[in-house]
DNA sequence: CTGTTAGCGCCTTCAA
DNA sequence: TTGAAGGCGCTAACAG
C-alpha cells in the first residue's frame, strides 16, 4: 500500500474552485460563507476524504489540546482510576492525555514538565510531586499546572484533593474505639505533604484520647503489598493495631499474618487507605478510607481546562478539598 | 506573571549574530557548522533560556512522535500493565503515548482512529478490537496500526500476542486431571479472537480425555468481578470446575461461594487467567495461566516504532507469539 | 460573502 | 562552512 499523500486544503479548494480561506471558514464553522459554497466544500471534503492537519492548526493556534498527566506509576490502581476518569472527560471536551510516569525520579519529572516548554502539550496535571516546588515554578510560565491529589503549600497553583487529615483522624478515632492503645503508623516518602496531614490527623486523633505519649511507632516506606509483609515482621510485640497507610499495605500485612497464623483482627487490627477493590474482596476484607476519586479526577480536568480556555492566570492558589469517608470491615471489628 | 512569550530559533540567531540555518544545524547536530560558533550559539540558547517548539518540528518533519495506545478501560490490570511497559519503553526512544480508552465502543475506536488521519499521532496500538478489519484497514493508509494481544485473522498487519490456545488447553487439562469431568466454561464477548482461540484450547482438552460431548455449559459476558458474583449462581448442580478465562472473573465466584459456604476446590474448582496481583493474596489463591505481559508490551512498542523509523510498508502480516505457563494454586488442589 | 496575503516556527535545499 | 529563501498546512486580517 503507497503512503497516503495526505490532503490538504489546498486539494479541496482546488477540487471545489473555491479559496482556502472559504475551506477554512467552512472547517471553522464560520458565520458568513453562502449556504451552497458551503455545501459545495462539504461535499469535496467528503469526496476527497479530507481531514485536516491538527499540526498545522496546532501551530497556528499555539494550542495543541494535549494534557500531561503525571504520575508515579500507572498500575497503582489509586492513579489508574485518576486516570481513566482524567482521560473520559478530557476527551469528551476535545483533549487528549498524555501518560507521563516518573517512577518517583526528579528527573523524568523536569523531563515531562518541559513539554510544556517545547509546546507538545498545553498544560500539566502533577499527581505526585518529586522536586521543590520553587523548581517547578519556574514551567508556569509556558502554561498551567495543576495539582491533584498530592500538594504544596507554598505552590500558587490549584491543588484538588481530599481531607487527608479527616482520614487519618477517623481511621485512628475508629482504633482507639476498638480498645486499641498502642497502635502502629507507617508513612510513605519523606518529603509529602499526603504523609504530613495524614500524620496530623492520627496526633490528633491520639492526643483525644490521651494516648499521645506511648504511641512512637513508625514503620517507613510503606506503600507496596511486599512493604506491608516486611511491616509485619517488624512490628513490635506490644502493638495491636496498624494505621498503613494504603490499601497495598494492609493486604501485605494480612497475607504475611495468614501465614504467620496471626489473627485478624483479634491479635491485630489493620486498617488500609483508598478502598480499592481488594479491600473489600480479601479475607478478612479491610477497614478503610474512601476516597471520591473520580470526583477528584473529573474536578482536576474541569479546573485545567477552564485555566486553558480562559485567559486568567494560573498562578492563583484555589483549593479544593473533598471529603472522605470510612469504611469499616472485618479487619478491625470481629464479626 | 505574564505568559512566556515564546522563544523562537529568531530571537536565538539575533542573540548571537548568526542566522536561523546555523542554529537550527545546530539544534539538530549537524555536521559542517564551525566549532565556535556552534558554542556562541549554545551559549546563546542557554541564555535564552531557548527550547525548540515541538509542534513546529512536527509540521516540517510530518511527524508527532506520539503513539495512539487503544485499550478498553485503564483500570483493568491487564491493560495498565501493557501500558506502564508500552509508555517506560516509548519514553526511552522518544516517543509519548496517548491514552485512549474506548469503553469497548466502535464509534470511540473509529475516533480515535482518527487521530491517524489528522496526523496527531504517528501510528496506533489495537489492544482490542471493535470494528471489522475492512473498516480499520481503511486508516492503514495514515500510518501503522499493530496489534497487541487481540488480533484478527485477516488482518495484514503485525500482531504480537500470547498464546491463547495452549493457555486455556494447559488450564483445562489440569482440571481434568483433578479428576473434573463436568467444566463450566465462561466466555466474554462474541467477536473476539482470544475467545475463540481459547475455546479451541478448552475443546482440545476434552477431546483428549474423551470428554467432549458432556461439556456445553458456557456462561457469557465473562468480565468482571461482577460478573463473577453472577455466574456463580448461574452455575448448574451438576458442575465441579469452572474454567473462567479472567482472574477478576474468578476472584468473584470465590467471594460469592465463601458468602454462600461453599467450599473452594473441593465443591468446586476454579481456574483463573492471567495471573494478576490478586489471584496470589485472595483465599484461596487462584489457579492462574501467566502471560508475559511485559514482554508483549516492549515487543509491541519495538515492532510499532521500527515500523516508523523504516520506511517500510505496515501492511505486512507478521506474527509474535509469546508463551503462557500454568500456575497451580489452591483454587483447583487441596493443599 | 470571498479571495489575497502574510505569517505561525522550523528545516533544508541551493548558492555563495 | 554559512546564509537566503521557500514551504510544511493552516488561519486571520484586510481588501474587495
Amino acid at each position: 500500500m503507497t503512503e497516503s499523500k495526505g490532503l490538504t486544503i489546498n486539494d479541496v479548494a482546488r477540487k471545489c474552485g473555491l479559496s482556502r480561506s472559504t475551506v477554512s471558514r467552512v472547517i471553522n464553522n464560520h458565520p458568513y460563507v453562502a449556504k451552497e459554497k458551503k455545501e459545495a466544500v462539504l461535499k469535496a471534503m467528503e469526496e476527497l476524504g479530507y481531514k485536516p492537519n491538527s499540526v498545522a492548526q496546532q501551530l497556528r493556534s499555539n494550542k495543541t489540546h494535549a494534557i500531561a498527566v503525571l504520575v508515579p506509576r500507572i498500575t497503582n490502581p489509586f492513579y489508574s482510576r485518576l486516570i481513566e476518569k482524567m482521560e473520559t472527560e478530557a476527551s469528551l471536551l476535545g483533549y487528549q492525555i498524555i501518560i507521563c510516569q516518573t517512577r518517583y525520579s526528579k528527573e523524568r519529572e523536569v523531563d515531562y514538565l518541559d513539554m510544556l516548554r517545547s509546546r507538545k502539550v498545553d498544560g500539566v496535571i502533577l499527581t505526585s510531586i518529586q522536586n521543590d516546588w520553587k523548581d517547578i515554578e519556574t514551567y508556569l510560565q509556558y502554561g498551567p499546572i495543576v495539582m491533584c491529589n498530592e500538594f504544596d503549600d507554598q505552590a500558587t497553583i490549584p491543588s484538588i484533593r481530599v481531607n487527608q487529615m479527616d482520614g487519618s483522624y477517623l481511621g485512628t478515632k475508629h482504633l482507639i474505639e476498638q480498645g486499641h492503645k498502642k497502635i502502629a503508623y507507617c508513612k510513605g516518602g519523606t518529603k509529602s505533604n499526603i504523609g504530613k496531614k495524614r500524620r496530623e490527623g492520627f496526633n490528633k486523633a491520639l492526643k483525644e484520647y490521651n494516648l499521645s505519649s506511648v504511641n512512637d511507632v513508625v514503620l517507613t516506606n510503606a506503600f507496596s503489598i511486599e512493604d506491608g509483609k516486611r511491616i509485619f515482621h517488624e512490628l513490635p510485640e506490644d502493638i495491636t493495631a496498624v494505621f498503613t497507610g494504603g490499601d497495598e499495605v494492609a493486604v501485605g500485612i494480612i497475607f504475611e499474618a495468614r501465614e504467620n497464623r496471626v489473627k485478624i483482627p483479634e491479635q491485630l487490627a489493620v486498617i488500609g487507605f483508598d478502598n480499592q477493590v481488594i479491600s473489600e474482596l480479601i479475607n478478612p476484607s479491610i477497614t478503610t478510607i474512601n476516597q471520591p476519586i473520580e470526583e477528584v479526577a473529573s474536578k482536576t480536568m474541569e479546573v485545567m481546562i477552564q485555566k486553558l480556555e480562559s485567559d486568567k492566570p494560573s498562578n492563583i492558589k484555589e483549593i479544593y478539598e473533598f471529603p472522605v469517608k470510612l469504611i469499616v470491615r472485618q479487619s478491625t471489628v470481629l464479626e
